[in-house]
DNA sequence: TGCATTAATTGACATTTGTCACACGTATTC
DNA sequence: GAATACGTGTGACAAATGTCAATTAATGCA
C-alpha cells in the first residue's frame, strides 16, 4: 500500500549512491509461498528482510489464553520482518504467516547491516524506513487504545478499506482487538 | 530507566568518531522546567530533541471525547520528542508535559539531520535509537491489546515499578488505557 | 459435483469495565 | 492557616464487549 513509498526510498538510494544501490539490490533473492505457509515461525531467529511483491501476510503472536494477536498485515510493496528478532537476533516472539499466495524478494540480515556500515546512504535508507515504521506503530497505538470497537471499524473503512476486501473477518477482528462476533454485529449495523 | 542505554550509545559514537561526537554534543543546550509546564504543545511543530537529566514527563494526546491518552512517560536518561512532528515537521498531534520538575538538554532538529548527513556515525546512532524506539512501541502494542486491566497492572508492577512511585494514579490509568476508578479497584484487590 | 471443513451470523447471557455521584484526605495557594 | 483545588476511594448502576452454543453460508478438496 502507500503507493510504494519503499520503491521511492530505493530510488533515492540509487540516486545518492548507485554502487551501494546495486550491491544492495543484487543481493535480493526471490521466493514465493502458498496461503497458510509460515514464513517466519515463532521462537526461531529471524535472519531475513522481506519485500512483498504480491499477496498478503500477517504478523502475529499468541496471547496467554492461546488466542491470536495480529500486529500487522502486509501487502504488495510492504517491507516486512520480525522486527525485534531481526534487530536483536533473539528467538522471535512474532511469526509471519502467508494468508494469500505471495511472491517476494528477500535479503539476508547480515547484508543489511554490512551495507549499512559500508555505505552511509544505505544507513540513511534504513533510518528512514525505521522512521516510517515507528510512525505507523505510534498511530496504531493510539488507534487501539483510544477508539471503541465501532470507531475502529469505521477507521478501517475509511483509511484501510483494502483490508476488508483481502483479509478474512476472523483475522481482521484480531487486528482490531475485538472478537469475531463483535465485528460481525458492527458490520450488520453499519 | 534502562540504566542509560542512551549514554552507552553516545559513548559508542564517541569511540567511532570523536569529531562527530564533539560536534553533536557541543550543540546540546541545557534547560529546566517546572511541574505542569508544557514542553511541546499540541499543534505546534516540534523542532527539538530532548534528553531528560532529571524529573518526569508525559507524552499525551486528547481523544475525541476530550479525555487524555498518555502514550509514554519519560524519566532520567530518556530521549524524548514528539516523534511524528519531529520527523515530518507537521504540527504535533502529541504534546509533552512535565509532571515532576525537570532538567534536560536539547538539540535542535536541524542539527540532528545535518550531522546525520555529515557523519555516517551519527546516522548510525539515530538508526539504533529508532530501533530501540520501535521495539518499545511494538511491546507496548501487545501490552495494550492483549492484556486485561488487571494483567496490565501486574505487568507494570513487575516490569516498570518506578511508574507506581513517580506517576500519579490518574496518569498511570490513562497510560494503561483504563479509568482511574478501575485502577483504584484493582489496587484494592491486589 | 458433492462432501467436509472453515468462516460468518445470531441469540441469550455473563463479565468486564466505564460512568456518575459523592466522600474523604492531602496539597497548594493566597 | 483557612480556603480551594486536586487526587483518590467507593458504591450503585449502565454500557460495551466477550462467551458459549447453535445455525447458516462459504470455501476447498476428493
Amino acid at each position: 500500500m502507500e503507493d510504494n513509498i519503499l520503491q521511492q526510498k530505493l530510488e533515492l538510494l540509487k540516486k545518492k549512491n548507485e554502487k551501494a544501490y546495486l550491491e544492495f539490490t543484487s543481493s535480493f533473492e526471490v521466493g514465493s509461498s502458498k496461503k497458510g505457509e509460515l514464513l517466519i515461525p515463532i521462537d526461531k531467529i529471524c535472519t531475513k528482510l522481506y519485500i512483498l511483491k504480491s499477496g498478503v501476510a500477517k504478523q502475529f503472536r499468541y496471547k496467554e489464553d492461546g488466542s491470536e494477536y495480529i500486529s500487522w498485515f502486509n501487502f504488495e510493496g510492504d517491507m516486512m520482518t520480525s522486527h525485534i528478532s531481526f534487530v536483536s537476533q533473539k528467538p522471535s516472539i512474532e511469526g509471519i504467516k502467508i494468508i494469500e499466495d505471495s511472491e517476494y524478494t528477500f535479503v539476508p540480515r547480515d547484508v543489511c547491516y554490512e551495507l549499512s556500515e559500508k555505505y552511509h546512504a544505505v544507513e540513511t535508507f534504513f533510518r528512514e524506513i525505521l522512521e516510517m515504521y515507528s510512525q505507523a506503530a505510534e498511530e496504531r497505538l493510539y488507534f487501539l487504545q483510544a477508539l471503541s470497537a465501532k470507531q475502529k471499524y469505521d477507521y478501517i473503512l475509511k483509511n484501510m478499506p483494502h483490508l476488508l476486501q483481502r483479509v478474512p473477518q476472523k483475522e481482521l477482528s484480531s487486528f482490531l482487538g475485538i472478537t469475531r462476533e463483535t465485528l460481525s454485529r458492527i458490520r450488520k449495523h453499519s
